[in-house]
DNA sequence: GTCTATAGGCTGATAGAC
DNA sequence: GTCTATCAGCCTATAGAC
């Protein structure tokens, strides 16, 4: 899209914080913290390289710091839907606000599965993925008492919710560059069409109740025909 | 779980290659390919490092033979399930391999997202990529036909399967780690428990005609309450 | 605050003995 | 096929001038 190289006026420190906070989340979201020199990231943001040690202790700090920037404003979009409204507006407002996340930073879904794949999570991180299951906990809650929901394992929804959502917005960067060269093998998705996807699936596949679309010989609330093992 | 080290015997080239495959499969998707130093791979696998080129053309080749390996053990399970039997059975069949291939090889979902997510993706892995979407357009095309799945975007169903079960299968190394620590602030999900919640919520979510939870005012197939910003 | 120059560590690859 | 020894390249960090 924009930036190979970013021109920048001298000694304006703060510019040159974010120059390198942003720089920095774009590199490392598309090639990991040991996939990027730190020369890299210092031209892209128009800036030279000894000022990472100086701003942020080395690598290692200025890439904790953008990952701790990006979790911090996907905390503040969650904190604002938090526990009030129903649970179908809770989900809605949800979703609304991952896909906000993935427009305004791109970089951060990639970021964040980087993250949760890797060995060693940043212990910083850990208060707000335990926010996100702890949001997951609550909507499932409160659809069962709301009775949109049927009784369902909070944390199940969670991995199902975050999963979809984290593996589609994570990898949105690399499909538009793989239909941009026309090297994608099907029609492009679009965000807000995935969300509403996942919307009415949630919606639908947790309802209570039999589903309408339902086959005699269903148990009405209990998965049936286990152990087709392979 | 079991291994720091593995004890070789001297002169087995076939046994080196697959010592080398199996620790570089684990090291890589723990840490990705830059994150391992070729020394700790050879460590790991019991041979010295130089095999590695001998053996592989280098570290590069190392990685695009493991990553090679764990696509086709994936697609081979793939193979046996396609084309026949019923959507239902279908949906099952492919959920089981994906639980299956995760038990076999417990770095592959890892690698499979890290490949996905990184800038440039191994053409090699590519076939297999748009032989699992092509599987998912398959399913939605035949569970519409069978009167099991209202009308929806294949593509929309793909991410939405292969993303909740990448996310669950490749994190949960990291779960494990974490709960073996006592450092994980929920109940541990079983795999088992994850699949089945994903047949469910995709046979009910999916199913044709309204909701049986449904509330009135919603549209019978469309999503309601558009744009809700945040 | 910013930049230049450089030190020092680590890593991937290979030549050559066995 | 396997191993030891070695080397060139790259990369992070920092001292010190501006």
């Amino acid at each position: 899209m924009k930036p190979t190289t970013e021109r920048r006026k001298a000694h304006d420190p703060e510019g040159t914080r974010r120059a390198l906070l942003r720089a920095g989340a774009e590199l490392f979201s598309e090639r990991g913290f040991d996939g990027v020199p730190i020369e890299e990231v210092a031209a892209r943001a128009g800036v030279n390289k000894a000022l990472i040690s100086y701003h942020f202790r080395g690598k290692r700090g200025l890439y904790a710091a953008v990952l701790e920037a990006g979790f911090a404003a996907m905390a503040s979009r969650l904190a604002s839907i938090e526990e009030r409204k129903t649970a179908r507006e809770t989900l809605r407002a949800f979703l609304d606000a991952f896909q906000q996340v993935a427009r305004e930073q791109p970089g951060f879904p990639t970021l964040f599965l980087r993250e949760v794949l890797s060995t060693g999570i940043d212990p910083a991180v850990v208060p707000y993925l335990v926010r996100i299951v702890g949001l997951s906990r609550r909507l499932a809650r409160r659809g069962a008492r709301e009775g949109v929901f049927r009784r369902i394992d909070p944390v199940l929804l969670h991995f199902g919710l975050v999963g979809g959502l984290a593996f589609f917005f994570a990898t949105e960067p690399a499909r538009r560059r793989a239909a941009a060269q026309g090297r994608l093998p099907f029609a492009m998705p679009e965000p807000k069409a995935f969300v509403d996807y996942i919307e009415e699936l949630t919606l639908r596949g947790l309802a209570p109740g039999v589903p309408s679309g339902h086959t005699p010989g269903l148990a009405p609330d209990r998965p049936r025909r286990k152990g087709a093992r392979a």
